[in-house]
DNA sequence: CACTTGACCTGTCCGC
DNA sequence: TGCGGACAGGTCAAGT
């Protein structure tokens, strides 16, 4: 599910909502993966611990404590985090929400805070991970000393874009758009539809290329994950915000799920094919 | 080192 | 209505 316009999502909704909470209770409903080195640490760093800050990197979120530790979180396909202030009964739920009374069947760890609020961590795949670490461990994890570069940093140019990619020359363009070490925080649907912004066919190879191209995919690249993140992010199926609300951006999709539908730019018909190992949606006609 | 494929899980949808 | 198979937003560990 989450790409980098969704965890940033998350992460902006996290910012407003939790720092400065005290940390009362935490468990582990029945993910192995989370707080592997439980109880030992989560009762000494962790409960007591006051919320400083929420951070991204690539997909990854990071919520800093003031013991030195951090809460590392990787959402992967079907994570999501949602923040429940004091529980209202009978209250019911927005028509934008898309779960209901928490923790439910899919609640895999759960932080209650001094003041009643709790933040659930929900994954129906149990693919992503909640971990408990030194904050300085951090950019020590193997991911973090891979991972490239912000796509969306201000500083970060598309002659650095077009750079990152001579390494996986050999190999086609939308498998090195997905690759974590090229560029961080692209997923399934926005390198679809920044390939299809740049009119590059995802069967190129890298080497192909020129630096038009790679201009072009930067911009659309930028472009479209900026959209994203002011629509909310992506809700294909599971995503939900820190206040388990639908993002909007599937209805600015120009091929993401729009397979069988008119392309918005040429009017031949999107298809939708298996490539790199993931559905890739494109238009024949106008992407080259 | 670069590249590809399968594995990790649960749930849903589609065709028979 | 049931059942098998394909598929789903992401990484990893293997294999070549």
């Amino acid at each position: 599910m989450p790409e980098l316009p969704e965890v940033e999502t998350v992460r902006r909704g996290l910012a407003e909502l939790i720092p400065g909470k005290i940390v009362r209770s935490a468990s582990h409903i029945d993910s192995p993966k989370s707080f592997p080195n439980a109880p030992k640490d989560v009762e000494e760093f962790l409960i007591g611990a006051t919320i400083l800050d929420v951070r991204r990197r690539a997909k990854v979120l990071l919520i800093e404590l003031d013991t030195g530790y951090s809460l590392v979180i990787h959402l992967k396909m079907t994570g999501q985090l949602v923040f429940r202030g004091e529980q209202v009964f009978g209250a019911g739920h927005p028509n934008d929400s898309l779960i209901g009374e928490l923790p439910d069947r899919s609640t895999r760890a759960i932080i209650g805070f001094i003041d009643g609020s709790t933040l659930y961590f929900n994954d129906q795949r149990k693919f992503g991970w909640v971990r408990l670490m030194p904050t300085l461990e951090v950019p020590n994890i193997d991911f973090m000393k891979k991972v490239g570069p912000e796509p969306l940093e201000a500083d970060f140019t598309s002659k650095q874009f077009a750079d990152r990619f001579t390494r996986r020359a050999k190999t086609n363009i939308k498998a090195a758009l997905l690759d974590q070490t090229v560029v961080a925080g692209v997923g399934n649907i926005y390198a679809d539809e920044s390939l299809w912004g740049a009119r590059i066919d995802p069967h190129r190879l890298v080497s192909s290329l020129g630096d038009a191209d790679f201009k072009h995919l930067y911009t659309e690249l930028r472009d479209v994950m900026n959209l994203a993140i002011e629509k909310g992010g992506s809700t294909d199926k599971n995503y939900v915000n820190a206040e388990g609300k639908r993002g909007s951006y599937m209805d600015f999709a120009r091929v993401f799920r729009r397979e069988g539908q008119k392309c918005p730019r040429c009017g031949h018909e999107i298809i939708k094919i298996k490539w790199a190992g993931r559905g890739t949606h494109l238009c024949k006609n106008c992407q080259k």
